[in-house]
DNA sequence: AATTTTAGTCACCATTCGGTGACAAAGATA
DNA sequence: TATCTTTGTCACCGAATGGTGACTAAAATT
């Protein structure tokens, strides 16, 4: 079998047009309305086609979500830092990384629309996403967790309740101009979110 | 014109049966699921009293909103204790908001399911519930921001980001049963996230 | 060169969706 | 009693959905 990189009968390619025209439409028109009729037209093919090499939608999702990796990268590579990390600096770390989950999620269309998706439906897809990354959210917490007095032992529910805020705030910046007074379509406003956090922070983990 | 309570030919009883159907739905299958065919074959009736007595879904849908009083109703109750309440009082009278609004929303399926809703459409009628509910969740921050000292005015920005953490714990509970090491199917989760509050609360309003 | 496998197009199916017009019967009005 | 309005049922429409079988033609195998 020899790879020819002919425009016309080439699998490799056709099914690559598949899985960016889920990511098209995923950012243009949201999770929802996906369908196999509409990927097919996205991709200029036919929807036999993703019956054929995917075996249906779920596999061609599948493999969307198996390209991209979804998940906050911020926790994995902040991650060791916080076992390097003296417990005066553990503040600013913890800051660090709640920031960067703000602008990281703040930035990607497509990872706001696959958490809303992950929010209303409980697919096998939608889960074994979400497994992934709230397992790294969660080693983030009993890194943060070893560092901390022992006595406490609600930090975890703190920083989950932070990470949740700064969650809903961008994915309802989707919809809505301000939330709380909050303008949740100009920098201004995510400024005072950050300031918010830093504060919470800091206030916080002074005990 | 007499009103006669007679089973058959009933308009209002009709259109009861309609609304009601509407919550049903919202209920068991979620909002995406509402059309006008589900709808009527929910109410056992025919979906044209649907365009005759409402104009269509999008009155119909109005006609539920109206009736259910669909805002957290915790914030009107206690908003007049912040203008009689001390600077030292302040603090539990806040927790006493934010816990309550979580239990609020845990406790209202059909709530949950709205806000969810309201998240990813931007209908006229989702637009409308949530400018309401957005109107006393700030007239709250306000009434706050008065007692606070002046200098400090990201305190609307922390009260932000708690309701945005709350809302998304709980929303997220519906798909998911752990988030970051926190049970949310549990009461014991919710007694972490509690106590988590009232610990951010207490440090950060304390300066 | 002949044959088999594969990529892609096309036509079609049953079902469901939102929406509408026609009609029968019940109730109110005269 | 006769007429008119209102309530509700039924049948249908066009469009869009997910899904499948038949076919053409390109490419690989023999």
């Amino acid at each position: 079998m020899k790879k020819k990189n002919s425009t016309q009968r080439n699998r490799e390619q056709s099914m690559q047009k598949l899985v960016d025209a889920v990511g098209k439409i995923i950012i243009r028109d949201g999770f929802k309305n996906i369908g196999i009729n509409a990927v097919a037209t996205e991709a200029r093919l036919d929807k036999v086609l993703i019956y054929r090499y995917f075996g249906g939608l779920d596999g061609l999702l599948r493999e969307f979500a198996k390209q991209r990796d979804f998940y906050i990268k911020t926790s994995e590579l902040i991650n060791k830092e916080v076992e390097y990390t003296g417990k005066d600096g553990l503040k600013s770390v913890i800051i660090k990384i709640l920031t960067g989950q703000l602008r990281e999620l703040l930035g990607s269309r497509e990872l706001q629309e696959l958490m809303l998706w992950e929010m209303l439906e409980k697919n096998e897809l939608t889960g074994a996403i979400a497994r992934e990354r709230e397992m790294k959210g969660f080693e983030l917490s009993m890194a943060l967790k070893r560092k901390m007095d022992i006595r406490n032992n609600d930090s975890d529910a703190v920083i989950a309740l932070l990470v949740s805020g700064i969650y809903y705030l961008v994915l309802r910046s989707r919809t809505v101009d301000v939330f709380n007074g909050i303008q949740l379509n100009s920098e201004e406003g995510w400024q005072k979110v950050e300031n918010a956090i830093k504060q919470i922070v800091n206030t916080y983990f002074n005990q």
